[in-house]
Parts: C-alpha cells; sequence; structure tokens
DNA sequence: CTGAAAGTGTAGCCGTGGCTACACTTCCGG
DNA sequence: CCGGAAGTGTAGCCACGGCTACACTTTCAG
C-alpha cells in the first residue's frame, strides 16, 4: 500500500481549487451542526415555554414543533443525557443551568439571523422560515459580522 | 375527545407571539430541508467532480465528504433512487438531467450565499464554511433578495 | 503477463429521529 | 368524588447516514 497507485493523479500541489482536506473539514463541521441543530431547537422552545406558559409539557413541545409527542419524548431523553434538561415525571421539562445558557444564546442568535435577513429585503414570513435552518450553520465570525453590519447599516 | 380539556389553555386568538400551526409548519419545512441537503451536496460534488477529473469515482465522493467509502456508496443509492443519477460498477457515478439541474441549482445558490456572506463581512474561511450549511436553507425568496442586495450595494 | 495495491461492492452494526400502538396517570366537570 | 378525556410513558417499527469488515475487480509496475 501507498507504493503503486492504481490510478492517474494529478501532480501534487498543483490544484487551483479547494484542497480535499479542507473540502472535507467543512463538510464534517456543516455535519456537527445539523447534529447540534435539534438539541439548539429544543432548548429554545422548552424557555420559551417555561417564560410563556410557566411550564414546558411534552405535548406542548410537541405541538409547537409539529411532531408526535413520543418523538419529543425521545428527545427530550437526549437532552438529559446531554444535561441540558431535567424533567418530573407527569410534572414537565426544566433546563438545567447548561440549557438555559444554550438556550439564550440560540435564541440571540435566532433574532440575528432575522434581523439580518429583514435588512436584507427578505419578507417577514420568509426571514422567519429560513432563520429556522439558518441559524444552526451561523459561526460566531459570521454572527459578529451580523452584528457589525446591523450596527453600521 | 374535544368535550372537556384536561388543563388549562388561554382563550383562543389571544396569544400575540407565533401561533402553534405557524411555527410547526416552519420547523416541518426546516426538517424537510435538512434530508434534502445531503442529496444537494452529492450532486453538487459529483458535477463538480465529472467537471474537473472527467468522472466522480466513490473513493473520490468519500474523501472530498470526508466519510467512508461505504456511506458515499449508499448516499448514491439514494440518488439513483430518486432518478438524480446512474452508475456503472467500477466504472462511475453520473448524473441524470434531473441531476444536473439540480447541481447547477445549487451551485449557483451555493455561490450566492458566500457572496452575500463576503460582503456583509464575513472572512473568507468562515464564509465558505457557513455557506455548506446555510445553503440548504435558503428559499426562493431570500435568494431574489441576496442577488438584489449585491446588485444594489 | 502477472501479482499486489487500490478501488469497489455488500453485509451488518449503531445512533438518531420520525412514526403508531397501547397502557398508565392526572385532572376536571358534573 | 368519580369517570372519562387528555396527557404521559414505553415499546417497537422504519429510514437514514455514519461506521468496520471482507470479498471481489481493476489497474499498473516490474
Ligand atoms: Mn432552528
Ligand atoms: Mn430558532
Ligand atoms: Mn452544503
Ligand atoms: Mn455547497
Amino acid at each position: 500500500m501507498g507504493s503503486s497507485p492504481a490510478r492517474k493523479r494529478g501532480p501534487p500541489g498543483t490544484s487551483a481549487l479547494p484542497e480535499e482536506p479542507t473540502q472535507a473539514r467543512r463538510f464534517g463541521k456543516a455535519r456537527s451542526a445539523q447534529s447540534a441543530a435539534l438539541l439548539e431547537d429544543y432548548a429554545e422552545l422548552i424557555a420559551d415555554l417555561l417564560a410563556n406558559a410557566g411550564e414546558a409539557r411534552p405535548t406542548d413541545i410537541a405541538r409547537r414543533l409539529g411532531v408526535a409527542h413520543a418523538t419529543a419524548v425521545k428527545a427530550i431523553a437526549r437532552l438529559k443525557r446531554e444535561g441540558l434538561a431535567t424533567a418530573r415525571p407527569y410534572r414537565g421539562v426544566f433546563l438545567t443551568d447548561a440549557g438555559q445558557r444554550l438556550a439564550e444564546r440560540v435564541r440571540a442568535r435566532h433574532r440575528l439571523v432575522v434581523d439580518v435577513l429583514r435588512a436584507l429585503g427578505v419578507p417577514a414570513e420568509a426571514a422567519e422560515q429560513d432563520a429556522e435552518g439558518i441559524e444552526h450553520h451561523v459561526s460566531d465570525a459570521t454572527l459578529a459580522a451580523f452584528a457589525r453590519f446591523l450596527a453600521e447599516r
């Protein structure tokens, strides 16, 4: 292995396009951002329910997310496993300190993304819709640029 | 069912916040955008390999995506199932007409997202990184707004 | 021309995130 | 105060997208 290539390959260092490891790293980060997205949405939603309704019940969470209650329950179990939430049987779901911090960060990001989209001329409903997905793929550097843009425009 | 609510519920039409069905619809759309994301990335990448290397082999695709070749093969099987690609055993992967159209749309979106991020002051590598995820959540309305913004600025 | 390296295909494992079905608990309305 | 509706928990199904392992095919260096 490594002594006789099976097929042609351009001389190393000749490609002017994105190199393989770079692109692979980007895709990998996008994949992990995706896996965090679900937890982020749950944390944000649970915080919202706790603040606006006083409690967060699995069925309420499920209804807001548009999934079956059993689906929400399994996601809540994952939140608990990751130390973001706790729950008392038949008494609702609560956020740990880590969960609350996550929820706050997520809410701030969500609002900032919506504001930038609106500032760029995106119609209100499209901005809300797209932000729900985009918010999970915005790095701190991009977030900072967004804030600067809104301040300076 | 429907004649005796088990728990308190605010009077209908009183909530000033996003109504439940609206939010559920947004989350649902975000979920389906997510499931399309993988196909979009594969289509874009395969088109790129076909154009720049003359052929798209499972191992090349896998290396560029940073996954095992067996993972790429299974995704390619899904592309075939959905009518986006074809493959000849041991001879590489090809795009159907539908696959090529998808790849072109995806590439255009990808570039537009990167350009907007750059225009907003996001550093180059962060823009490339974030675009890889954001691109799958940009609606036509948002895309149009992005194009207008770049033209008018 | 041939043998070994690289590439390819396939099987099977796991975790996630959807779902339905069903039993158990809570909580009101009468 | 009690019976039924709503809510809750749990089990089990499926598709997807990762992975490793292993057998088979192709290709090229010698
Ligand atoms: Mn979201
Ligand atoms: Mn959000
Ligand atoms: Mn992408
Ligand atoms: Mn892309």
